[in-house]
DNA sequence: CTGTTAGCGCGTTCAA
DNA sequence: TTGAACGCGCTAACAG
């Protein structure tokens, strides 16, 4: 015996504003237009609380999917995040980012996981966002892909190849550097080393921080850094120590605040003292920074002003208007402890 | 004189599947068909390779929201993260689950930021995902709203009320607070410690592995740990050592390795000696742990696989079928160095 | 076997 | 305030 199981179901009924305009006895058009509160439409005030009252009743929550093919893009801006890992202040960034942006009615999600894994297209097909952010830079290909996809704004955080567009955090990271080496330059040291990362994908953010310190370093007349590549391990780090001792090095900016736990536990290794025989610095004062022995001096950003920053970026650009100004060096802030 | 600008913009063509279909000469149900390789639909190989060319040769994306309204639900699943800021492990972790996602056709998505800023309803309103995963767990009424709008699952990693189905991650972290005391408890030491973060927010996280280690604690008859809270802060931590020292503890589980690098502060800063006047364990092995003094020795949990477990339980219930067993022991690894 | 026609899903918006 | 059409992809029903 043959039994029509569908009809016994219960099926998952969505409230659509179908329901919410039976319930108010008015038509779908309306309920839009209060909802929405579409401007040039006027609307009793009786009609619109019956509407919202029924909406509210109903639990009415209109369907992304439908808004977002009728609008042509959704409310959605997505960041996708780096292949390597990314520490507490990217953490934080993204937390005061996805609140600016709510101001705006825009929901910030981020794509998590290796470029590799798919291609990026199959991620902002699934999401249609109004923008894309992203920390390197596509290829041409994907740029125009996305564009054809509906992608209002595409930015890319930092840039690998030749420069093709802004690339929004190149300055401040730029500005990260200068700081250090300006806090080393004016406490007596004349010899800087810089530790480098030992991983290739953080080259993007080495680079410009980098360059800041050399920019400083020439600002004020000193040779550049001497650079070195620090894995994150105490003998490994020690070679490196070493050789800035060898070379006259008396204080090193470090790529982060990871890569100068290691000088200092390199400095331990050689029986040396911090920041006596070579003062250290860090950048973002992770939460162990301050735990370290000696207690390390770091440099850190502002992140909700960055996320302010980049908020309004991504909001004038979807708007069409052009973006704010580059913010200024007043986000970078130096934690003095007793490393430098 | 009035002029219709509208003729003369040069308007953003989307590609849609219609564009295809006029190109290869065929109708819009051919070409879905061919692109979604329909089962029990017969499309000859020269339809289908000239379909294919058309949509390469437009670069043709389906318009996900079309998709979305269509079949209901999108292909993302949502992951709401915590407010309080997430360490490297939880990153590793979401890029492994979305690897491990992707593999079924599933986009992982991350939403950084507080509840507080914006309704939850907002978010999942804005992306229609598959299913939801989330950190501590939702109300009632979140968990109806969400279902009455579509979404197939949701997914608690931890409870903070009493027990209202499955918490995913509760019985890993358990095991994690079991090895520590483990570890201790049978290289000599009688008398435990256990250090508790100082930030309320993760409690959920701290409660099941402090209720791991005391179910050691109790199965080897050892009296249960003596609980400190232990501020991130030298001096502070200090305190707290001096309390243990008093109990007559001689060992103690951190919740983290962050704490953990707190009590070796703490250590120092009483002049005494880490691990023979007081071994530490921590958890996570974060970079710094290996560059702390002394070297850290910590418990790691293998987030490859729990991104497999979390993906399978996600894959199992978006196909009503049921999850697969939790997870053993074997995913929590010692790293035996210094401190312990 | 091959491929087409037609209508749905749902919110928005123009014309009446 | 409303009817009706639209945006775009999916798929049941159907014709050659």
């Amino acid at each position: 015996m043959v039994t029509r199981v569908s009809s016994l179901v219960t099926v998952k009924n969505r409230v659509t504003s179908a329901d919410v305009a039976r319930l108010a006895g008015v038509s779908r058009a309306t309920v839009s237009y209060v909802l929405n509160q579409t401007p040039g439409q006027t609307i009793s005030t009786d009609t619109r609380s019956r509407v919202l009252d029924a909406a509210a009743r109903l639990g009415y929550a209109p369907s992304a999917a439908a808004r977002a093919l009728r609008i042509g893009r959704s409310e959605v801006v997505l960041c996708l995040l780096p292949d390597w890992p990314i520490g507490p202040e990217v953490g934080s960034m993204l937390g005061n980012l996805s609140t600016a942006l709510a101001r705006h009615g825009l929901t910030l999600v981020a794509h998590p996981g290796n470029r590799e894994d798919r291609p990026i297209t199959e991620i902002w097909k699934a999401i249609t966002p109004a923008a894309v952010i992203a920390f390197a830079d596509f290829s041409e290909g994907e740029v125009a892909a996305m564009h054809a996809s509906g992608v209002e704004l595409v930015v890319a955080l930092f840039g690998r190849g030749p420069r093709r567009g802004r690339r929004e955090l190149e300055v401040p990271q730029q500005l990260v550097g200068r700081r250090q080496a300006a806090h080393l330059l004016t406490t007596g040291h004349t010899r800087l080393g810089y530790a480098y990362p030992d991983d290739d994908r953080l080259r993007i953010f080495a680079e410009p921080r980098l360059a800041g310190v050399r920019a400083e370093c020439q600002e004020r007349a000193t040779d550049g850094p001497a650079i070195e590549t620090v894995p994150l391990d105490a003998a490994q780090a020690a070679a490196c120590v070493r050789r800035w001792q060898a070379a006259g090095v008396t204080a090193v900016c470090a790529y982060n605040d990871e890569v100068a736990l290691a000088v200092l536990a390199g400095v331990r290794n050689c029986g040396l003292d911090a920041p006596g025989d070579l003062a250290v610095i860090g950048v973002d004062d992770i939460p162990p920074a301050r735990l370290a022995a000696p207690a390390l001096t770091t440099v850190t950003t502002d992140q909700a002003a960055m996320a302010a920053y980049l908020s309004a970026t991504v909001v004038a650009a979807i708007g069409g208007k052009p973006g704010p100004a580059v913010p200024t060096e007043t986000l970078i802030q130096l934690v003095r402890r007793e490393s430098a």
